[in-house]
RNA sequence: GGCCCCUUCGUCUAGUGGUUAGGACGCAGCCCUUUCAAGGCUAAAACACGGGUUCGAGUCCCGUAGGGGUCACCA
């Protein structure tokens, strides 16, 4: 496979959405998978739509999920950017891999005038500057004869405009009555009647481009070698082939791939749930598990491949766009959550730990000294079997940390057991805490197996008097392992108050 | 409405003319088990419909239906 080269071209008017950042998965395993490069490029050319603060937003996005990039905006361009404070992260490097910026559109702005007047020097554009009300109504009464819409130049309301007076550059469709067809990597071959293809406007009254005009003349300069992007571009699409015909520039591959849906079929939406990458990262996914499922959300390895859990590098090895598919997907909660869990479990202790305390905090768990620190590093391991999601950690964990409320006596009786008897195996209980030696894990455990046995008591009679007077709670993380992390001191402590609550109920 | 795209279990998908239509999530059951999980095993579950082509069609062709996208001096 050649080296390709991509790139993700968001425009700063919001967070990255679940959707986008899948077709930008997929361009940066291209790449990656290619040994190619990916860049990310910001198309800000709407100057009405420009939302403060977006574009750093956007670039944090790609340094959370850990896709890296080999050119993009530098902290110097994003500071210029309109209103926008200075991007903290200082993962791009403008031009690392030889990927000519700038990477920010309204930077470009000369060449993109230049390339529109060649446009009209060599007969591929033409000026005009019909009002929004005129276009308006060409268009009514388009639609009055159920008619697809094109502006064509005898269409022009005044012809004399002179390139000093206000104007737009409209693209010329040539020739009139043919037809543009080119093969799409995920659609296959497609095909559309020049004569549905409207005289696009390329350059606005403002000085700036349109997006057609943009990204075709970025993607060449830039030399990307795959245009992959939402499907629902594959209607404008034959304007940008056209564009590179009348340039002269090869075309590059094209690739529109299909839109993540909702759970209902509908385009993803507020509705649906989370939708920035921020909400899933606050609602406790991490990166490894979203990259997973996005990738699989529309692509699968093929060839009798049944792999579902894949690392970065695994990707990086099997991606390739003869395995997206063409059908639109819908987003599966289920699965992202299975996902998390399984990745959640494949982290080292430490990591894990470190990524919890953040959710715990917010609980009001501080990790905040170094004893604490390692009591969770402790816990991890027992718990990494038992979340789905990071947010689910806190009740947990949360006993460990803090003490408790002394439970109620109706707690502390073990199922089909009457008080005495439970108290009975309460106090024998502390008894035998109180020298168990060494007090471990598997220690502990074969010392109150032995009192089961002693006193006649099912295990799960025993344990659970235990584990309620020990956490205030029925589910836990394994006791044994629970007891030791605790200490014997607090675990001794909660138990003398179950055994007096217990006696005076 | 014009143009375009899409259609295998509920969901993500494998499948490239001959398969008991495979896997994963979820769901159900069983096993394991100190709770809850995790793990293991088993089950239920799909080729939208109608015509062709062919000895043979989920796979090729044509329709139909349904879903989606797009018709800006927005991307």
């Amino acid at each position: 496979m050649n080296k390709a080269r991509t790139r993700f071209a968001p425009s700063p008017t919001g967070d990255l959405h679940i959707g986008g950042i899948r077709t930008a998965i997929f361009s940066w395993l291209l790449a990656r998978s290619t040994a190619g490069e990916f860049y990310v490029r910001l198309e800000d050319t709407d100057q009405e739509r420009y939302v403060a603060g977006a574009a750093r937003r956007i670039m944090q996005s790609f340094d959370w999920l850990g896709i890296d990039l080999d050119g993009g905006p530098d902290h110097a361009e994003l500071a210029t950017m309109k209103a926008d404070e200075d991007y903290a992260g200082a993962l791009v490097d403008g031009e690392a891999k030889g990927v000519p910026g700038p990477f920010v559109q309204s930077h470009r702005l000369p060449i993109y005038k230049q390339w529109s007047e060649w446009l009209v020097e060599h007969g591929f554009a033409y000026r005009a500057n019909e009002t929004p009300e005129e276009l308006q109504r060409m268009r009514e009464a388009a639609q009055a004869q159920k008619q697809t819409f094109v502006f064509r130049e005898e269409m022009r309301i005044r012809t004399d405009i002179q390139p000093d007076e206000p104007h737009v550059i409209r693209m010329r469709v040539l020739p009139r009555d043919g037809r543009v067809e080119f093969d799409d990597l995920v659609k296959g071959h497609v095909g559309f009647e020049n004569a549905n293809v409207d005289d696009q406007v390329l350059l606005k009254m403002d000085g700036f481009p349109t997006y057609h005009l943009a990204v075709v003349v970025d993607d060449h300069l830039q030399g990307v070698t795959h245009v992959l992007r939402g499907d629902d571009w594959l209607p404008s699409a034959p304007k940008h082939v056209l564009l590179y015909r009348y340039f002269g520039w090869p075309q590059p591959a094209w690739a529109h791939v299909p839109n993540v849906l909702g759970t209902d079929g509908k385009k993803l939406s507020k509705r649906h749930g989370a939708q920035s990458v921020f909400e899933f990262r606050d609602q406790g996914y991490i990166p490894e598990a979203l990259i997973n499922f996005l990738a699989l959300l529309g692509w699968a390895p093929g060839g009798g491949d049944e792999q579902n859990v894949f690392t970065r590098a695994e990707l990086f090895a099997k991606f390739s766009m003869a395995g997206v598919g063409s059908s639109p997907a819908v987003f599966d909660y289920n699965k992202l959550d299975w996902l998390n869990g399984v990745h959640l479990r494949r982290l080292e202790v430490h990591d894990l730990a470190n990524r919890l305390i953040p959710f715990l905090e917010k609980e009001g768990i501080a990790i905040d000294s170094d004893a604490r620190r390692e009591m969770l590093v402790k816990i991890a391991p027992h718990i990494s079997e038992r979340i789905k999601k990071l947010t689910e950690a806190a009740p947990l964990v949360d006993f460990f940390f803090a003490d408790i409320a002394t439970p109620p006596a109706d707690m502390l009786i073990g199922p089909k057991m009457e008080k005495h008897l439970s108290l009975h195996a309460l106090r024998t209980s502390i008894a035998l805490i109180e020298k168990v030696t060494p007090f471990d894990d598997a220690t502990l455990e074969k010392s109150l197996r032995d009192l089961c046995n002693d006193l006649q008591l099912k295990p799960n009679q025993l344990f659970s008097i235990i584990r309620n007077a020990v956490t205030g709670k029925s589910v836990t993380p394994p006791l044994f392992a629970t007891l030791a992390i605790l200490g014997r001191e607090t675990v001794l402590e909660r138990l003398a108050r179950a055994e007096k609550q217990l006696q005076a109920g």
